[in-house]
DNA sequence: CATGAAAGGGCCCATCC
DNA sequence: GGATGGGCCCTTTCATG
């Protein structure tokens, strides 16, 4: 990956409709090179998928509640059989296993607090948690799907 | 929005790429009204953008830090201006205002615990935050910028 | 008023240089 | 990496219930 690869994806990552032609003239290349570079990177898994983001207000999932757990079972199925409940419910969007006093962290978006009590009760019942706390957010100020690609690996022969 | 709307952003979200004709097909309508509908959708900021999603670690940002911070400036013009820094920083994906003791709370993408240290670093040097702790995950179990959209309104007229 | 059918223009993508 | 061309898809216009 060098660096033109690395402004393709920028103008991909805010905009994944803009014409390959475009893109092209923005990183000072043609169209069948920039292309073909944009189609290598969907091969290498660099470029995931293209989705379309929703606003979380105007489908009636506004509030963010972030969930933390912990728990005795330190070992691998018991990891497994939380991870498939997880993926049972698609409140939860965000899903991680933790260092530290907290196991696993995961955010929720629900409409308000009566869903999230709704969510909480058919969560528990689906798999034993010993240790949950919830912390709502009151608000979401800042996000983005764009990762920052300062960090990302150039190939020596660029300049 | 009724159902139609729904099973349109329910494909959208998976993948913006899909035609418009096999979506129409895919919830029964043919290609021009179930462009129209989409057309409005994006009009009325239901549907914000199309964006490419990249791989964390193929782009060297495998790392996850949740940052929680507790603040005694309870102001607006305080909390802007932790925004307006925030806002310089790509590697903070998302930011919360949080409820209960904790003030803030944001997630940050790095490649590793030294980069999150010179984050931190340059994070403590643009505001000053009283008290700061640093959550490491050690994986991402799931990570979905699909929203729920069982929770959205359906106008009544709709079976 | 919402849907469907058909036509034009633009973009993706393959081939060749 | 760049240029040309065919084919598909988006988008508009018109017709229909």
């Amino acid at each position: 990956m060098d660096k033109i690869d690395r402004k393709i994806l920028t103008l991909l990552q805010r905009d994944a409709t803009m014409p390959v032609a475009e893109i092209g003239r923005k990183v000072g290349l043609s169209t069948t090179p920039c292309w073909r570079r944009i189609q290598k990177m969907e091969e290498d898994g660099i470029i995931q998928r293209r989705v379309a983001v929703l606003d979380p207000v105007k489908v009636n999932v506004g509030v963010t509640v972030f969930v933390s757990v912990k728990t005795n079972e330190h070992n691998d199925s018991w990891m497994r059989k939380f991870s498939g409940v997880i993926d049972e419910f698609p409140e939860v969007v965000e899903f991680y296993r933790m260092s530290g006093d907290v196991d696993y962290l995961m955010r929720v978006v629900v409409p308000d607090i009566g869903a999230y009590d709704t969510f909480y009760k058919r969560l528990i019942s689906k798999i034993n948690l010993t240790d949950v706390s919830s912390a709502f957010a009151m608000g979401q100020i800042k996000y983005t799907t764009a990762l920052p690609l300062d960090f990302a690996i150039i190939s020596d022969d660029d300049k």
